[in-house]
RNA sequence: GCGAAAGUGGCGGAAUUGGCAGACGCGCUGGACUUAGGAUCCAGUGGGCAACCGUGGGGGUUCGAGUCCCCCCUUUCGCACCA
């Protein structure tokens, strides 16, 4: 064989032999126990980057590894192909945003293939095929028909740069999530998903995911979907037929609401102003919230501001009358858009009442506690109720079901429960993405487009507008359309939808990826659903890993499959940097994996990459250390062309070979094995091979019996490494005259018995401090090690005149004197 | 401000259950081979001359602490008027 290692060609010839014999190709079987294994699908934006070269190795490195253990592996590989970027580019280079997006998925399909990452290629998607987004725009329609997907005019998050709306999840900081541009809040129509049906379920199935996912992501969809739990109070306008809805998580505190608080945007606000003596004060105020930056506005040290309505509510509890305020903290979405205000147990009502000067009153007090005592800052504890009517004198907590039951008495509230999550906006006024399927009929209303029609094909043909504006309000070909219902002359929706939508269920169509009858076929969605792991960046932990969420259940709920949850095991994997920051072309800190794969090959960019840290944490990018992984494979390429001919055809030898060199081979077993299913931490399971390694390096065989353990230790080695290092392995096993691909093997398994040598190293402590080390046979008795160790020279220096009080024994390990 | 995670040689990182801190690799030093070395191989490499000292700092528990407890510092991330 070659003495030198020609890592091109190896690779070269595999990835064809692999291709040509469809070797990763995943087939159903009932019979087997399946493992789906799914790395985040890319956006195709031209070329892939070391994030994406880390994403997939460790993809394949555990593609592979599950397969040599018997799984059936689904390990497939798609575009998330809709979105803004292909429209900006193509408007920059005048090409258009389909041709622009199919030429870079062929380009970043070469570099993958190059990576030697074992995908099922026939399963491959793109969502902006119409074979695919027929099935996205059914969706919507089953949305439609379950209510879930409406149409309303509200405020919504505006991005000026990508000339778009954008869902809540999407805005981050106040700022477009792909663009850093300042979003504003402008009112217009689009259509909304009621994820918040599914707010409680996305909730409590975190709990299913506890330990499985990062704990850091569960804890931020938390927080996300933001359950709070209370009452909503209605308080009756004196004066007025209207009353004032309020949502508070403090029914307990009723007593003590000295006013009540409207968001400026709330209707009531101006209702109630009106031909009041505050009207004119009122509609200042209005302006000068209007003014105020959305974020600013909402930000914690922004200056509370408020205005007097000019009215009076009625405070259920006891009939007082307390003033209606409209305050520039209250957020219309939230609750009801306005709340009461206690500021003696409310931090924020307290500053509010001290600034306009208004009342407050202690209605929770703690033992001892003088009700009259003015305050030094809300108290939001616990304690017990005064001024409080009949439930004076209870527990706050046991008064609020006996508060909640009287409101509901009376007639002026219940308890309740409200979720930050709002309803996800998923209208995009851009072209590159799913037409919505619906049309608009000046006599029937908005009229879904039948399921026989889908798709509503997305023209190709339409020209862009330099200002980013969709061009498909201004296509005649695509706009004018018969009414489905009536037949009358129709316009098409012209809004497209987000492309979370597309990437929410792509994980189901790749079980049945050409299926022509439903998304996905059951039995194949029921066979590899969930998906066991899944692979990516954290910073989908709220918006993709929600959407998807939220999808699957609803998929459930109209019988399409029966998972509760998408992604039982979720792996976040950490960035690539350089310089201790992102890579990016703005600094200048950009790693080509082109180039590093001309350079070393893929297998060496691989072990790298796994090496360098473990998946979740950050991986810095070194240039001496990428040679030093290729040190290794280059190494390890030496070390069988050494042995190769001398081994290839040697057979026989006995059962009693050198202990050493068993034991470093079940060690590596063991590392390799533990490492990778259970710990996921493959930098480790690298270090181990490298010990190997180091040991066969300078082993010479002294008997048939050592020959064959030899022999059999580096047929081992090849198949731990492969995950790691597809194609050296396998042309390594090939030379030695094995012809199965070498994923297809049956994974080594290592004996316990033969990972411990029979003589072991007994640390000898002095008070804790080492002293000495005694190499004994495993099984000395523990008083013979006792006697051993008492005599060692340092011991008895180190103990000098004190006399031994106790000898702690960890056996097989240490022994440490006390005196 | 609140919450979470992290802090270990010159660097990336090991140490799985409280039991030899620094595995493995990079870098560095010296050597061998060589016309040459940015190839390869060999040896060494936490600090200190030593006793000893060393896992962000300070306390504690323990025979024994990187690991457990308390206080503090730094960094990163998340949340940030959510009633």
């Amino acid at each position: 064989m070659n003495q030198k290692y020609e890592f091109a060609e190896i690779e070269a010839k595999w990835r064809n032999i692999w291709a040509g014999q469809k070797a990763d190709k995943a087939v159903h079987d009932p019979n087997k126990k399946k493992f789906y294994l799914l790395e985040m699908f890319p956006y195709p934006s031209g070329r892939i980057h070391m994030g994406h070269v880390r994403n997939y190795a460790i993809g394949d490195l555990l593609g592979r590894f599950y397969r040599m253990n018997g799984y059936n592996v689904l390990h497939p590989m798609g575009w998330d192909a809709f979105g803004l970027p292909a429209e900006n580019a193509a408007i920059e280079r005048g090409t258009h945003p389909h041709k622009w997006t199919l030429q870079n998925i062929s380009a970043m399909r070469e570099q993958i293939k190059a990576l030697g990452v074992g995908y099922d290629w026939d399963r491959e998607i793109a969502t902006c095929h119409p074979g695919y987004y027929k099935w996205t725009q059914w969706f919507f329609l089953q949305f439609m028909k379950k209510g879930i997907a409406y149409r309303k005019k509200t405020f919504v998050n505006w991005c000026g740069k990508c000339h778009t709306v954008l869902a809540n999840e999407q805005v981050e900081d106040g700022a477009c999530w792909r663009c850093d541009t300042h979003v504003v809040q402008k009112e217009m129509v689009g259509w909304f998903l009621k994820i918040t049906d599914y707010a409680e379920e996305l909730l409590a199935d975190l709990e299913l995911l506890a330990g499985k996912w990062p704990d850091r992501v569960l804890t931020m969809q938390k927080n996300w979907i933001g359950k709070s739990v209370g009452a909503k109070v209605k308080f009756a306008v004196d004066g007025a037929s209207e009353s004032i809805e309020v949502f508070t998580t403090r029914p307990d505190t009723l007593f003590g609401a000295m006013f009540v608080c409207l968001a400026p945007e709330h209707e009531l606000t101006k209702k109630l102003s009106a031909g009041g003596t505050e009207e004119a004060k009122v509609a200042e105020f209005l302006k000068t919230v209007a003014k105020q930056d959305t974020l600013a506005r909402t930000s914690e040290d922004a200056e509370k501001l408020g205005v007097f309505t000019g009215r009076y509510a009625v405070n259920p509890m006891n009939g007082e009358k307390i003033p209606v305020w409209s305050a520039n903290f209250i957020l219309a979405e939230y609750g009801t858009g306005a709340i009461m205000s206690v500021p003696a147990h409310d931090t924020r009502d307290f500053a509010f009442a001290k600034k306009y000067n208004l009342p407050i009153r202690r209605v929770v007090l703690q033992e001892g506690e003088d009700e009259k005592a003015p305050l030094e800052s809300a108290y939001s504890g616990d304690g017990l109720l005064v001024s409080s009517g009949n439930f004076t004198g209870m527990n706050n907590r046991e008064a609020v079901p006996k508060i909640n039951e009287f409101l509901k008495t009376a007639g002026a509230g219940e308890g309740s429960t409200v979720y930050r999550l709002r309803d996800w906006g998923i209208s995009r006024q851009r072209y590159w993405g799913s037409p919505i399927p619906v049309i608009h009929c000046h006599k029937c209303g908005v009229v879904p487009v039948p399921e026989k029609d889908l798709p509503v094909v997305l023209p190709t043909d339409a020209n862009l507008l330099s200002e980013g504006r969709s061009p498909l309000p201004e296509l005649e070909s695509f706009l004018n359309v018969q009414c489905p219902r009536c037949g009358a002359d129709a316009k098409r929706e012209t809004d497209t939808m987000d492309t979370f939508i597309c990437s929410s269920w792509y994980y189901h169509r790749y079980t049945s990826p050409r299926c022509e009858s439903a998304p996905a076929l059951r039995e194949e969605i029921d066979y590899w659903m969930p998906v066991d792991k899944y692979i990516g960046g954290i910073e989908h932990a709220i918006l993709h890993l929600l959407y998807a969420r939220f999808f699957n259940k609803f998929c459930r709920d109209i019988g399409l499959l029966k998972a509760d949850e998408p992604f039982s095991n979720l792996l976040t994997q950490g960035m690539v940097i350089k310089d201790g920051a992102k890579m990016s072309k703005s600094k200048g800190n950009v790693v080509d994996p082109d180039d590093i794969l001309r350079r070393y090959g893929a297998d060496t960019a691989r072990v790298f990459i796994l090496f360098a840290a473990p998946p979740e944490r950050d991986l810095e990018w070194d240039d001496s250390g990428i040679e030093g992984s290729h040190r290794f494979v280059t190494r390890v390429y030496r070390l069988f062309a050494k042995w190769i001919p001398e081994l290839r055809d040697f057979k026989g030898g006995g059962d009693a070979p050198d202990a050493e060199l068993r034991r470093m081979r079940h060690v590596t077993i063991k590392r390799f094995t533990l490492d990778v299913r259970d710990r996921t931490h493959f930098n480790t399971a690298i270090a181990a091979g490298m010990e190997l390694l180091n040991f066969l390096a300078d082993y010479a065989p002294k008997n048939d019996d050592d020959k064959a353990e030899l022999k059999g230790t580096l047929l081992d080695y090849l198949k731990v490494l492969h995950p790691f290092m597809p194609f050296l392995t396998q042309e390594l096993y090939s030379e030695f005259g094995y012809g199965e691909y070498l994923t297809t093997v049956k994974w080594p398994e290592y004996s316990e018995a033969f990972t411990v040598s029979d003589v072991q190293t007994i640390v000898v402590q002095v008070m804790g401090k080492v002293r000495a080390k005694l190499e004994v046979p495993v099984g000395t008795p523990e008083e013979e090690i006792k006697k051993l160790a008492l005599v060692q020279e340092k011991v008895v220096q180190a103990i000098g005149s004190g006399t031994v009080k106790k000898i702690i024994v960890v056996p097989g390990r240490l022994l440490n004197i006390v005196f």
